[in-house]
DNA sequence: TGTACATCAGTGAACGCGCGTTCACTGATGTAC
DNA sequence: TGTACATCAGTGAACGCGCGTTCACTGATGTAC
């Protein structure tokens, strides 16, 4: 069965999209090659037309996460209202509660930590996209103290998600996401000081 | 072989600890129960005269790993100086790059949220634990308000954690760690406002 | 235009392996008589 | 005090299972002649 020209490379892309959702529900060491290439519609055997290994998989998919997410944020930020629009639809319950539509760095941060430096390095990737487009909705002028508050504010973003997920009491899972915001929002209004080796 | 009294405890002792260290070091879904019963000295077999399953192992384990953790944070807030203290030993490069003896929820947050509500109860206690640590070394007088302010100061300090151990440049993760610090410490600097709904 | 052959994405059986869990057993010690 | 028995923490073989990976094969289509 011979396939008509681009039919291998829109295989490869439905592979990594099941991927890209199924590693950050289930983590990636929960997610079976068997399973996922159900999900893609093919069987197993399959895969290594495709992939050399599940951790080139990993990489590749965490690339192709990024490339769908970050226009998804950079849409956000332009339709709405910037950083505060940002930093309110990161901590919606919405995607505190749809971890597999979401960031890959909340949901896989730890987890990826533990793997070789190449899939490291895709998710760090994603890290550096997300300080800077925050940073690109900053008022503070000074590159590096801009990239610094940046930095503090999606650490604040990133914290709270993972806190509210693990909460099981929904009332204490908002009221965690609210303190994100809060807390995203008002180190996003500190001038200079941030940055810099404090007291 | 029948044992001295205590001899019993003193093994499910052991079995914690390993398995404490190991979960945070490796993540809960890659430490095998054989190579776990090996650390403490013991063949896999016997694992089963301490524990049901393996997710309970995994929820006293959690346990056991707030007990000593927390004790660890309080000594150092009251021997040195305070949150400034807390904050810099929490993202102090050590910390990072020994999870094994650090903090639970930075390890191991996003896998812990994917498991049964018991274990995600008992990490749970963990946050609220570190939250009223922190909340106890702010000047903010209001109890709600003081609670928020808590909770906004470990989302920044564990969101840079966990950022610094995935970025593989030495550089960037210890900028990370700084602009964690200083968010942290600007957070806590932070009257009234930063809790409430804010525009 | 018709036939023979090459291509190669995808199939599905099979591989060794480690997983969590079960279970019949061991054997040093405490207890009963 | 001496003997028979109960206890039970720990042993190690075995279970079914799903994992990542390999590989001989399929078969529809494109290409060569």
């Amino acid at each position: 069965m011979r396939y008509e020209k681009g039919h291998k490379d829109e295989t490869r892309r439905r592979i990594l999209a099941a991927a890209s959702k199924r590693f950050r529900k289930e983590g990636i060491a929960a997610v079976g090659l068997a399973g996922l290439m159900a999900d893609a519609g093919l069987t197993h055997g399959g895969f290594y037309s495709h992939f050399a290994a599940k951790e080139d998989l990993v990489r590749e998919a965490l690339a192709f996460t990024l490339d769908i997410s970050r226009a998804a944020l950079a849409r956000e930020a332009a339709e709405r209202g910037g950083l505060p629009a940002i930093v309110r639809a990161y901590l919606a319950p919405r995607h505190r509660d749809r971890p597999e539509h979401g960031c890959a760095i909340a949901a896989l941060a730890a987890e990826v930590a533990r793997h070789p430096a190449p899939t490291r390095a895709a998710l760090a990737q994603h890290i550096e996209a997300l300080i800077d487009l925050i940073a690109a909705h900053l008022a503070e002028v000074d590159p590096p103290a801009r990239r610094r508050t940046a930095t503090a504010v999606f650490c604040a973003m990133m914290g709270a998600l993972q806190l509210a997920r693990v909460t099981l009491d929904p009332t204490s899972a908002d009221e965690i996401l609210e303190s994100g915001v809060a807390a995203g929002l008002a180190l996003a209004r500190v001038r200079g000081t941030l940055g810099q080796p404090s007291d």
